[in-house]
DNA sequence: GTAATAACTTAGATTGATCTAACAAATTAT
DNA sequence: ATAATTTGTTAGATCAATCTAAGTTATTAC
């Protein structure tokens, strides 16, 4: 098996990812902050165990067998943040931590027992979709509700930058998941939207709040 | 906070420790599979950190501080144990491998959540003892089920030697914890019982099953 | 299109946890 | 009581993961 570290380096190259699957050593070694002259050596590392492609000067790659690990201990980040929700109650914002530490745990049998116990969920509380036994994750395409227009109607489906702070700032104006929101209009000059929903009828939501939304439209 | 390997060696002290509260650095290298030198660097390392008193050629002993850090590990670990069987429907023969894991998380909350999920209980699925918030155990004095005598009706109390075989054995026989056992008779050539419990009349315990029961008079 | 800046790599040091080999002290056996 | 054995210690090597310093390649700015 990989060590602590080595899926943390898997991890982060995973979520780091773009559409070309690209990430450059300069990147993740600021999201691990870690030096880079440590991240290229324990990249070196990871291209032995074929897990990344690497090749100087250019950007790295998960290769096929990187992807399916990395969707392995993402997967068991996101079953257990919806574990400590629903069956432990925790709020969606006190849940990264925890989850953050029991990734790492190795035992296919606790993890399985927690998703039988879920129901076998697809998403994590933070509408993220959860990998599939395989590693593989199946992408469902939300836009963000900064690009609705005014006189839609949405369902909240996910939250990206899952940031305590943040979080908490939607759990204080009653903003969760699954919520149908009515845009009343948008503001030219600064992007803000004024919506309804629940028994509000006019609340403002600035554009930094709503380009970390996603929705559906309905 | 201490590092995991740290943590492995406060543990591993605190349940060797006989009632003088000493172990030998031979026992410790062997219960850890660790070498002899290895063991005596970290000794002196955890001597530094005022966690061990440590003096050349004599037995090692927990400080008063080593102690408290080895029994909140060990309330993590019996704490999980606990959750496992009560609220995640494992046998108390699968959780001692994925609770040895757990034990290393850092998050008060997360057992505190746990805690209070279970009712705040004060043992473990075996029987041992859950050390409290400040890693005190309270040490109730339970006897070998081997060192009763015939005629006399106990109830079984606690496991020692919790081995996956030795806690399979015991389901086969649906010895559980709680349950009303009568002695019948006890062979003195080879130490073996005749007990009845539940609707089994005769059954034949060896010395080696009931030296590791321990079981409260009733 | 060169100069400046940023990104990347190499080399070598450090720290924690482990090991083996060799030596010293304590215990056990005869 | 001395020899043999076991236990404990010291010294020095190794490996993983990190760092800093210095050099190299790419990118950006003018």
């Amino acid at each position: 098996m990989h060590s602590y570290t080595e899926e943390n380096y898997l991890k982060a190259l995973f979520n780091l990812a773009n559409d070309k699957g690209e990430v450059s050593p300069n990147e993740l070694s600021k999201r691990l902050a870690i030096k880079m002259p440590t991240v290229n050596s324990m990249m070196k590392k990871l291209a032995e165990k074929k897990l990344v492609h690497y090749e100087s000067y250019k950007p790295l790659r998960l290769t096929e067998k990187g992807k399916k690990e990395a969707g392995l201990i993402i997967r068991k980040h996101r079953l257990t943040e919806m574990f400590l929700v629903q069956k432990m109650d925790f709020g969606w914002e006190q849940v990264h931590e925890i989850a953050e530490q029991m990734e790492h745990l190795h035992s296919p049998h606790f993890f399985e027992k927690m998703d039988e116990m879920l129901g076998y969920p697809t998403i994590d509380p933070h509408g993220s979709p959860i990998p599939d036994k395989t590693g593989k994750i199946d992408w469902v395409h939300f836009e963000k509700l900064s690009d609705c227009k005014a006189g839609e109607t949405v369902k909240l489906a996910a939250v990206i930058h899952t940031t305590d702070e943040f979080l908490k700032f939607l759990n204080s104006r009653q903003l969760h998941l699954g919520l149908k929101i009515k845009i009343k209009m948008v503001e030219k000059f600064d992007g803000s939207m004024v919506v309804s929903y629940n028994k509000k009828n006019a609340e403002s939501l600035s554009h930094t709040v709503s380009e970390r939304l996603l929705v559906e439209k309905i």
